[in-house]
DNA sequence: GATGTTACTTGCAATTTGCAAGTAACATGG
DNA sequence: CCATGTTACTTGCAAATTGCAAGTAACATC
């Protein structure tokens, strides 16, 4: 075990214990595996191209769990599989998610390409009210493709957008 | 030296990068203070209530520094002093903050009142906009106070409202 | 029943952190 | 101008955390 568990001495401030829970280098981007791109196993967020070790993947997820931000589910068709999902605590950090990702590409030059983000920044409701929805219905659908390589085209769907 | 200077393997996702400049416990925290308390001296980060060690806060504010986030200024007053400001690339990360805000505010119970917060989420574009224009402005008058004792009021002036 | 998977542990060296003390360059008061 | 603060850091070191490389215990599959 290690990192968050232990009660640091920090402020009230609504900043502070959010950071206390997932200020790390790695617990936003498994929740950003989660939410955006439909992840729910351990050898996912393993895979995920970040390069995480697998000790502090453990740690990490048994963080959130304690955090009440993600929980653990059996598998009903594979008895080794531990399927992670965000809890309602979890999948509400999708707004700070996103604004994370404008910035990022923004400032960054990522792989992700511009028309995607730019889409993003004009719909955030849009893309926020997706990715809620696919949350509640369970749908693993990827919001987002990993951004290794440059992406063919935009995999996200233009569910009612009927203003353009 | 230390941590976040170097290049560590991460994926082209926004949000990694993101979280290769100030993913970590303090940095955030660093922002936060420039951004809604105003403040500027390495003795008030210190002084802030978070508790961070002088040897890690110099390191982040180099680092955040090297990452084109906040920029050092000599004090006209006094020469001992250095003053550190958001860059345009720190200021933009207001969206951010606002929502790790509102969602720390949902879910810790901390010490930030309800009334406050309701103000913020229902008033995310004032709130910000007012955030910008004390950043352009170098008013360093708090947009939040710290929050280690229940405020008597809300701080925040009612710029530009006049819708209600 | 041999082989592969999945989700972790364990061991250990290398970093990074937290804490307590400096220290250098000013500022201030007398 | 000189003793006493202040401000912004450094330094030293023990303790905690991380990154690897190897396990391992339960399944699943052939």
């Amino acid at each position: 075990m290690s990192s968050k568990l232990k009660p640091s001495p920090r402020s009230g401030c609504p900043v502070s214990m959010g950071l206390e829970q997932f200020g790390d280098r790695w617990s936003l981007l498994i929740i950003r595996d989660m939410m955006v791109r439909g992840y729910r196993t351990f050898k996912e967020f393993q895979e995920s191209g970040e390069g995480i070790a697998s000790n502090v993947l453990a740690d990490r997820l048994k963080t959130l769990e304690a955090a009440g931000i993600v929980v653990p589910e059996e598998d009903e068709t594979d008895a080794r599989r531990v399927n992670y999902l965000l809890t309602q605590k979890g999948i509400d950090l999708a707004p700070v998610m996103l604004e994370l990702l404008i910035w990022g590409a923004k400032y960054e030059a990522t792989a992700a390409p511009c028309a995607l983000i730019a889409q993003m920044e004009n719909g955030r409701k849009t893309v926020l009210e997706e990715t809620y929805k696919r949350w509640r219905e369970r749908d693993p659908t990827p919001i987002l493709p990993r951004f290794d390589k440059m992406p063919q085209d935009n995999p996200i769907r233009k569910t009612e957008r009927r203003k353009g």
